[in-house]
Parts: C-alpha cells; sequence; structure tokens
DNA sequence: CTTATAAATGAATGCCATTCATTTAGTGAT
DNA sequence: ATCACTAAATGAATGGCATTCATTTATAAG
C-alpha cells in the first residue's frame, strides 16, 4: 500500500479502517422508514463495492449484491448514488488515493515518476473495469483524482517543464499506464499463435525469444522498457 | 470456440464482399428451416455489426439489434457465434486489417512506427469498447490481427532491434496506443477543475496555458508527445 | 427414397439496473 | 404536545439483455 496523497476533506472518514459498515449483516429485518441513523452513506457504499469487487471480481458487483452486502433493499441504494456508474466512480475516486505521489518534492523527478507510474499501475491493474470509466470521467467529480493531478503537476513544474506542456506529458504518461495495466491481467499464453505460428515466423521467433530469458513478467519488462523511454523523452523538455 | 467451426459447405459465401448480407432487409416472413443458401455468416454478421455500431454506437450492438440488422431471429445467430464477445472478436479482428502497416518496408524505421502507431489510434478510437476485449484476447482467435503483429514484428527486426526485446516494444506502444484511444474520446472539458480550481493551483494553470495554445486537438499533443518519445527510446536499442 | 444435418424459429429463462408508490421515524416549528 | 415535512427505507413492478432449447424443415448425401 503506497500510502500518500490522502488530502485533507474525506480523510477523517477514509482513514477508518473500511470493513466496519460493510460487514454489517445482521440479519434482523426491518421495516420501512427513517432509522435513527441512516444505513447507508456513499462511504459505506464504497467500502461494501470494494469488499465485493476483492471476493468476486466486477462481474459480482451488481446493485442487488452490494444492497445483500449492507443487509438493505437494492432501491435503498438509489438514495445514495444516482445509479451504478456513480459507485464504480467513488471506487475510482477510492483508489486514485492510494497511487504514491510521495516522490514528488522528494528525490530526482525521474524517481517520482517512476514511484507515481509503477504505483498507478499497480492499482489500476487490479481494477481495469474501471479505466473506461476514469478516461470520460471530468475531474471534478472525483476529487482525490484531481489531488493527484495537483500534486504531480507541482512536481512537474519544479522540475522545470514548461507549463503549457505539462497536461500533455502527464496524459501521455497516464494513457501508457491504462495500457499497461490491461497489460497485466492478460493471460500468459496470449502470444502463442498456435496452428498459424508457421505464417508468421519473426513474429514467433520473437515471442520465443522473449520467454526464453523469462525470469521477470512480461508486462512488467513491457512496462519498464516504455516507462524508461517516456520519462526520458519527457525529461528532455526540462529547462 | 470462434475461428475453426465456419461449417465447410457454407465457405463459399464467406468470400463475397461481407456488405451484401448485411443490408438485406427484406421483409418477407420466412418459415423455419434450412434456406436454399443460408442467411447468415461470419462474414455478414461482422459487417451487420459494422453497420448497426456506426450507426447506434456499441450501446445499440446488441443481440436482439444484430438480428433485427439481418432479418434474422436472435438466436439465429447462435448457429455462427458462440456469444457476443464472439461477435466482437469478429469486429476486432476486422479492424486490425485497416491499420496502415505500409511503412514497414518502406521508408525509415521511424516513419512507419509513426505511420502505424497513429493509424492504429486513429481505427480503435472509434471502437474503445474494444479495448478491454483485446487486452485479453489470444492472438490464435485474430488472424488478421496476428497479420499485423507479423509485420511489425518483421520490421523492428530489420531495423536491428534485438530479436528478445521486439514483443516488448511492441507490447509498450500498444498499451500506449489503446490508453491514448480512450483519450481521444474525452470530453473538451475533462479537466476543469470547476469549484475545486481554488484547491489546485499547479494543476488549474496547466490545464489554461495549454487551453491558451489550442489550434490541435489536445489529445493528439499528447499523443504525439508521447509516441516521439518511445520511438526514440525504443529506437536507441537498436544496434 | 431415406436419412442426417445445418440453419432457422419463437418461446422461455434468468439476470440486471432502475423506477415508483408507499411507509415510517425522526426534526423543527408553532 | 401537535403537526407538517422530509430523509431513508421497502418491495413490487418494468423493460432490456444475452442465452438456451425444443422444434421445424429444406437440402445434400448415401
Amino acid at each position: 500500500m503506497p500510502a500518500a496523497a490522502a488530502p485533507g476533506t474525506t480523510a477523517g472518514t477514509a482513514g477508518t479502517s473500511s470493513a466496519d459498515s460493510a460487514g454489517a449483516s445482521k440479519s434482523v429485518r426491518r421495516r420501512a422508514g427513517r432509522p435513527s441513523a441512516a444505513l447507508l452513506d456513499q462511504a459505506g457504499i464504497t467500502a461494501a463495492a470494494l469488499e465485493l469487487i476483492g471476493r468476486k471480481g466486477y462481474d459480482g458487483l451488481t446493485m442487488a449484491a452490494l444492497a445483500r452486502q449492507l443487509d438493505v433493499a437494492p432501491s435503498a441504494l438509489y438514495n445514495h448514488v444516482a445509479s451504478k456508474r456513480d459507485v464504480l466512480l467513488l471506487v475510482e475516486d477510492h483508489l486514485a488515493a492510494l497511487v504514491d505521489v510521495s516522490g514528488f518534492g522528494a528525490g530526482s523527478w525521474e524517481d517520482a515518476v517512476r514511484t507515481w507510474a509503477w504505483s498507478y499501475r499497480d492499482v489500476f491493474a487490479q481494477h481495469t473495469p474501471l479505466i473506461p470509466v476514469i478516461a470520460v470521467l471530468p475531474v471534478t467529480d472525483a476529487p482525490q483524482t484531481l489531488a493527484m493531478y495537483e500534486t504531480v503537476s507541482g512536481g512537474f513544474l519544479a522540475a522545470g517543464l514548461p507549463e503549457e506542456r505539462i497536461v500533455s506529458a502527464i496524459v501521455a504518461l497516464e494513457s501508457f499506464i491504462f495500457g499497461s495495466a490491461y497489460d497485466v491481467t492478460a493471460p500468459a499464453d496470449i502470444f502463442d499463435a498456435g496452428s498459424m505460428a508457421g505464417a508468421t515466423p519473426h513474429f514467433t521467433a520473437a515471442v520465443r525469444s522473449l520467454a526464453a530469458r523469462g525470469d521477470e513478467r512480461p508486462a512488467d519488462v513491457a512496462f519498464g522498457l516504455g516507462l524508461e523511454a517516456l520519462i526520458t523523452g519527457l525529461g528532455a523538455l526540462r529547462r
């Protein structure tokens, strides 16, 4: 857990072990009506969603399952979120706080970017179904994500990148990170050409010679290779 | 299991220009039973799916809509594809053939990569819902995609990249391309911090100064920046 | 002529997100 | 105290979705 960022606002609730409201499985039958204390809130929904995702994966994350996890009727969720997409947004923003931006302001710019990029990829490799959501997500709707951008922007500016290229540089890195996150989840034999191998000699040979020197995970090798290239190339913009 | 199946008898029809069977909207009521010539085949299904995607987007691509487009009952589709995922695979492989690999073997390696990467991104920017599918797709199931890899591998080898790094280099570029494809579809105001702008001075300033010099599309600027960095970095591996 | 089969039908099935009328328990004002 | 208001729950629809299955039938093969 890289920790870090976790900007002030919601830090109070976020700090508590997220399991509490998630695990509530009292089988006590409740009647409709306003309870003494609200059963649901966004923090509880987020925690329950994460718990569910961890146990059953994203296929298991249905509004019905989420409601059951919280011992509540599915329709009750809609008092606190407008849609399932909203739930995914809550989860996404929670995860953004786990990305390690501690390197910015500490060591070299290169090392800070390395730490950030690897942890960013690692976090979202476990949550690839969120990537299509993030990609189109206005930052306004995700405060933790926005906080991450602020820290990274500050680090880039301090390192001497021209202000007008900072967003482009971040976007380029992020695009690479998201694409690479998918890569982590790919099956090991994804490049096995099978019966078509005869028709693709160059590619088949390349796949074989990669596999031959295989201690490190292929996805990690590719990520390291691309990341170092990006760091060098983007670093050259500094003045 | 996709590919294989393709009942031999009807293979002849598969070779025909795929557009014909897509537009078939005869309202003639048919009875159950084997028709004189098969109404459906994978080429026709692919063409109809592309037509539908172009007209209604991926939300409009349902098995029911696809069947209607082909003037057939939804269940009939399952004689030719095992699942909706299979339909997406057919579409993906069709698109792979549109990617421009003509640069390999022609000009410089750098230019070939540029042409390939830009066209690859452009094709899939229109089809981002396919990206999660491609990412986990064994190449065996996608002959056109495999053919693309073969051409690119050959180009990389000819340019002097060590064989054991070719796959990693391609994966790194592809990851960047997929991530960047999402970027193209993002709304223009995605980085507008709105009410949070006060709390994020560096980021907000960076966004503003990017917008200030804005003739080119932001997604294109970021893609160009990252791509040139990758080309330089990966090119340095040549011997 | 018989038989096997590919390829269609349409009627389920089960899952899903979401909506809605309804109920109820607190809160705050009079 | 009483009353009205409202937040937050319920459970019963609703409509859409992919997929399955028993059934039908034209055709090709033997």
